[in-house]
DNA sequence: GCTTGAGCTAGAGCCCGCTCTAGCTCATAT
DNA sequence: ATATGAGCTAGAGCGGGCTCTAGCTCAAGC
């Protein structure tokens, strides 16, 4: 199947714009086939990749990784070694980031605690006293 | 005990600038102290509430929202309800960010595993006979 | 024939969170 | 006395990733 920009993007969830951006900046793999009036037209497996790739911003790999590995994927088999290398490099960001993410959630959620307990205890004694400080 | 920007700056791992630029955001509860010269002289409870942005930086929490709660906290106590609300907004958040993380932490794990596997074929077979496609 | 809608390009603009620069003031060490 | 080092302010610049604009081309419908 065919499908223009605005198709795609509908689909996606991305814009025209980002869509537009991105095949500047080398993120797609085959370049996009134009109709007669220049217009892009999409395949299936355009779809396909776009769709990989928004989920890969999504867990906040970079423009620029992507395109990156989109350029091992041009070039065809015999690379395999470099794209796992990059997969691995990424797999090891999203590991870090999440571990960093679990360290503010928790610290977010032991104040979400004692906020609840002061506001628990407020409830039961109608006042606030003196607040325990120790940064808030 | 007190601190010059720059000891600040070392002990957090923040750049000075971006210390004052924190400051100029109103990130910080307190107003700085300053010397007789104008110079910032941090205490341990600021050392202390660095720590604490710095981390939720690290979390991903907007300066914007940051500066929100310092708001609330300089403020004084009384406003419980806004701080937690505030809390638990961005407990939501993290947890969708690491939610997305974990689709594209699982994506690339399953790649990994496919080069892997092929990679293992490769060494046993020499070859890389006509790879499979599926988007790669 | 004319409008409407989708698409095109090149390039400007924007937001966030710094980072860097210029030009200055102090305090201290030599 | 002067050189070094830390700090100051105001403001410019930057990188990433879009987003928006201007000015254009087409194709279809009325």
């Amino acid at each position: 199947m065919a499908y223009g920009i605005g198709e795609v993007a509908a689909r996606t969830g991305l814009s025209v714009h980002a869509l537009r951006f991105w095949e500047r900046e080398g993120v797609f793999v085959g370049p996009i086939v134009r109709d007669g009036g220049g217009r892009r037209v999409f395949s299936d497996d355009d779809i396909g990749w776009v769709e990989l790739c928004a989920r890969l911003r999504e867990a906040g790999m970079p423009l620029e990784a992507i395109r990156a590995y989109a350029d091992l994927v041009r070039q065809g088999p015999g690379n395999e070694p470099d794209r796992l290398a990059l997969l691995r490099a990424h797999q090891e960001r999203i590991e870090a980031r999440m571990a960093a993410l679990s360290v503010g959630l928790s610290m977010i959620s032991y104040k979400v605690r004692i906020y609840e307990k002061r506001l628990a205890e407020g409830t039961a004694a109608t006042l606030w006293a003196t607040p325990p400080a120790s940064n808030d």
